[in-house]
DNA sequence: TTGAAAGCGCTACCAG
DNA sequence: CTGGTAGCGCTTTCAA
């Protein structure tokens, strides 16, 4: 139906190879051939060499695959996500590369076939709780890929671009902690797989499967350790889903203790934002009696307009130094694996403890 | 080097065509072979059928493109660009198929080239200036496409999820009619394509090459003729992007003047917020003096906080029911063209002009 | 239930 | 500068 090249060729009255270098190859022809070629295809309603047929026969196919662990919608309701897509769409079209975003379905056989299916030249994997068996998969193709965040157990050539997820929530908590607060919450999303939201029980944070939240915990409890409050004096709050709504749902209950937290760290902007959404939903009395300060993690645009005290980390440039390095490779596996710099950011949300 | 489907036949000692049916047609081949030939697989580290050659042969991707007619960097910097996509990606999860995000570059031939080289089996194009010639590459293809604004001159068969821009803007500039402004400006990004920011004189909207913003532009004359305002007695102003600091700097010497308009309507929210912003950077004593209402359009979620009033048009539902169009089309052709309701959203941003 | 044959549409090599 | 040849890796009738 639609015309092919040999369509094209027969036309003119070329072979096959001419009218290929005629798009591919402009310098392997006669430019008054070439022109006769294209006007022909023009006639023909012939858009050009089919991308698939060239792609398998080239070897190569110009797309990146995007892989959110998570639900694909979800990524463009999290603004951290979106931002760091924003990077990876500035170094993708810097390489006139695009980008295909491969929805995930629940099902772990369905899921799997996806990356399998995928038609892409390498994966940017924005890690988000267990992406293992896709990395697997993925290296099963033979294809590249980066990830934002160490995977353990990999080789020195595996490329990311992370930060140190522990270090960067201590310097939270070694805020906090100098502010005088010793009754405080932790709150993370799915800290356990399926726990309900609110109040959690964890011998140590080396419980908690996903890495990103055993990391930030991690150092929540180091800051406050070292000043003396043991991990069971903290309430551990998991919510449910990384939204505003879940992070106000996990503390609500805890908010209306007679004797609730002076403080709540967050392992997210959202999540922070929906504790600082609890705490205004309160009556006044209760507010005035007891103030709570909150942080947050990643600085996402809504945390300076709320005043959130958070851990700032350059989302855009991950996105974009994670595209850069699976599609230019160092020389030097060294440089393939890149620890961003966090910086806490200090506003209103976070005031001294009531003494 | 990688093993082929062909490897794995010859490992087992079948047919090519037997593998195959392993995996895509599991009730082809007994079960006892089948996993014979999926253990086989594993073991010479085949990770499934070449997704291209696959696509090649079925004739078939899995595949939509998404295409921005501007910069696809700047797409996930546009709050309402982001919740049209959300839109898009859920339609798309739902039908387990991947988005591939093409970068346009900034030349013609090359961004035609782009979408020539896009390996899909359809668009979705988010309408957002001149995309005119896409569509032509698009149709020469053969693929099918959805547009989020009416093409003009397309046959009835053109499906597309759109909204009466015009009818929406006039509603808006009929409510600051309504407040008793006259002495007002209109706000548009690229109201003419190289005009610099600032104002500009324009006999009529349809000088407009940008359709949307033409729509816009002219309801907002629509209501102000109605009450007998003049074209030639309001201000036009044009951004240099469709950005906050552009919205800001649009307005910013205008705001200067002894006799600043009463109101400001602009064509999104994003450069109502520049408006804001503007307007929250002059002294109290200009403030006081001169109070300026301002208007904008889509609804984003900023809008709200800033208490700004607003157009309201459903961006996650244009962008899912877009893919919907794209994916399921319906079998009669008028429900192939989709129009969207508009909400007049009241705020604190708009206020009578003061006698 | 299995296998042989016939391409999908294109590009790259190499000889002319 | 041009054309023939030989596949890229897979799926799909169709016949056995």
């Amino acid at each position: 139906m639609k015309p092919t090249l040999q369509a094209v060729a027969d036309a003119v009255g070329v072979s096959r190879s001419t009218v290929s270098n005629a798009y591919s190859r402009p310098d392997q022809l006669s430019p008054a051939l070439r022109t006769q070629i294209l006007a022909a295809a023009r006639e023909l309603g012939y858009a050009g060499p089919n991308p698939t047929a060239r792609s398998l026969r080239r070897g190569f196919v110009g797309a990146i695959g995007v892989l959110f662990t998570s639900q694909l919608s979800y990524a463009f309701t999290d603004p951290f996500a979106v931002r760091f897509l924003a990077g990876v769409s500035r170094a993708a079209e810097r390489h006139g590369t695009s980008l295909l975003l491969v929805p995930l379905p629940d099902d772990p056989a369905g899921a799997r076939q996806a990356v399998e299916n995928a038609a892409v030249d390498g994966f940017c994997v924005y890690c988000a709780g267990d992406e293992s068996w896709a990395l697997d998969v993925i290296g099963d193709r033979g294809l590249p890929y980066v990830t934002t965040a160490a995977r353990i157990g990999a080789g020195t050539d595996h490329r990311y671009v992370a930060i140190d997820e522990r270090a960067a929530a201590r310097s939270a908590a070694e805020h906090v902690a100098a502010l005088g607060h010793r009754r405080v919450a932790f709150l993370g999303d799915g800290v356990l797989p399926d726990a309900p939201s609110g109040p959690l029980r964890l011998s140590t944070a080396d419980e908690v499967p996903h890495p990103t939240t055993r990391g930030r915990l991690a150092g929540f409890q180091d800051a406050f350790a070292a000043v003396g409050v043991d991990w069971s004096a903290v309430t551990l709050l998991t919510a449910a889903g990384n939204s505003r709504a879940a992070g106000a749902d996990a503390v609500r209950d805890l908010l209306a203790d007679d004797a609730p937290p002076t403080a709540v760290l967050a392992c997210s902007d959202v999540l922070a934002l929906g504790v600082l959404d609890a705490l205004a939903a309160r009556d006044r009395r209760t507010a005035e009696r007891h103030p709570v300060s909150v942080t947050g993690f990643d600085d996402i645009p809504e945390a300076a307009e709320a005043g959130l005290t958070t851990v700032r980390q350059p989302a855009e440039e991950k996105g974009r130094i994670a595209t850069e390095l699976l599609l230019e490779p160092p020389a030097d596996p060294a440089a393939g694996q890149v620890l961003l710099d966090t910086e806490l950011i200090v506003r209103t949300s976070t005031r001294p403890v009531r003494s």
